[in-house]
DNA sequence: ACCTGTGAATAAGTTCACAGCA
DNA sequence: TGCTGTGAACTTATTCACAGGT
């Protein structure tokens, strides 16, 4: 490591550079040049080596990457080379469609507990995970839960996200649209599917 | 307008200044400072007056910001003003789940249609919406919509978005975990879910 | 010849400090 | 005095060009 901060968007990348490695890896390819990377998920060929650099030398000059070692080493700078439990928190619709969605099992994820409000769909199953009462989220300490999932709406978001941190969870992805206030020791990503639409039309001319 | 270009993260802040400042007319202010706007929202004073400022003079000094006004100008730079139809392609687990998020309405936009593969699903209704065949995609052209949230499985996504883009759409808000090539009339603007909560871990000491 | 690794150049975005108006 | 608007300084990120292994 010979630069002293990595760039939070490099990264944000790591996580395509990986997906794209892992599919690389299921056809049977050992090895891949930047180039051919770059055309299979969309970024530059200079971008893509530059992010490497920050972490050391992956390559080797004149062959390319070793698919493999490199899943490896991305892996362990994310620390998806442990598997992580992950809570989570709102079973709604929203919610239902995060337990069945299938594409955490790549990053290793395992959605480890449920929790709602709603005494009807405490104590039933969705997708094997049993849904547990929200308060006793405090569980989730003890259950050594460090990443939570958000999904409840907007006017509870801010009071389940302080018993979220009570409880241990340092990361948080949030799907609520609204901002979360938390201590700098917990990062929140939050991904607000209105605002992401919101900003479409404008790149569109009339007509 | 005093510059030549808007900065993209100006106009992906916008809809957080405008949903912040919905609530706060709702709440019957007349007027908001960038001070006050900033609390709420959780965006820095001087990044929401520059962010203005490349639109035109837009407050008073010594007062702040008239929030009907702001509203309206903000609703026009994004194209919020008119309302925007919009289709939901796959009608899954995710799908079903966009359909019926009450969010999209904030911002004027209406799912007016909505198309599936599944011969079980199609001529059933969802949120009062039909849903129709996706060979008959063309169809959107005629009904002039233009924009579509692809909510399919990975594997079709490609080809999905191909059909689309033929049948007029120009702007695209696609929920696979994939890299969709498109020539550059057209917006695509990917949320993955599954990579953002793989950047989590990252930030996250052990223990 | 091929492909990586990286300093340097360029571009983009954020923060600051303060002039200017109500 | 209070709050906006903005040039300038600063920080961050991208792109380029090419040296240096295989």
């Amino acid at each position: 490591m010979r630069y002293s901060r990595i760039p939070d968007e490099t990264i944000r990348r790591l996580p395509i550079y990986l997906r794209g490695l892992l599919l690389t890896s299921e056809r049977g390819d050992k090895s891949i040049s930047s180039t051919n990377l770059a055309d299979f998920i969309g970024v530059n060929p200079w971008q893509i080596r530059k992010d490497f650099s920050y972490f050391g030398d992956f390559g080797v000059r004149g062959m390319g990457y070793d698919v493999q070692k490199l899943v490896k080493k991305i892996k362990g700078i994310l620390k998806l080379d442990i598997i992580q439990k992950v809570a989570l928190i709102g079973v709604g619709n929203l919610g239902s469609a995060i337990l069945a969605f299938p594409g955490f099992g790549v990053y290793g994820f395992n959605i480890a507990a449920a929790y709602d409000v709603d005494p009807k769909k405490i104590g039933k199953k969705r997708n094997d995970i049993k849904i547990e009462n929200i308060s006793r989220l405090w569980m989730l300490k003890r259950r050594n839960i460090k990443l939570a999932i958000l999904a409840v709406p907007a006017n509870s978001a801010q009071d389940t996200t302080d018993k979220l941190v009570k409880a241990g969870v340092r990361g948080i992805l949030n799907f609520s649209s609204c901002y979360l206030s938390v201590n700098k020791k917990v990062k929140v990503i939050t991904i607000d599917i209105a605002m992401e639409l919101a900003r479409l039309p404008y790149y569109i001319p009339a007509g």
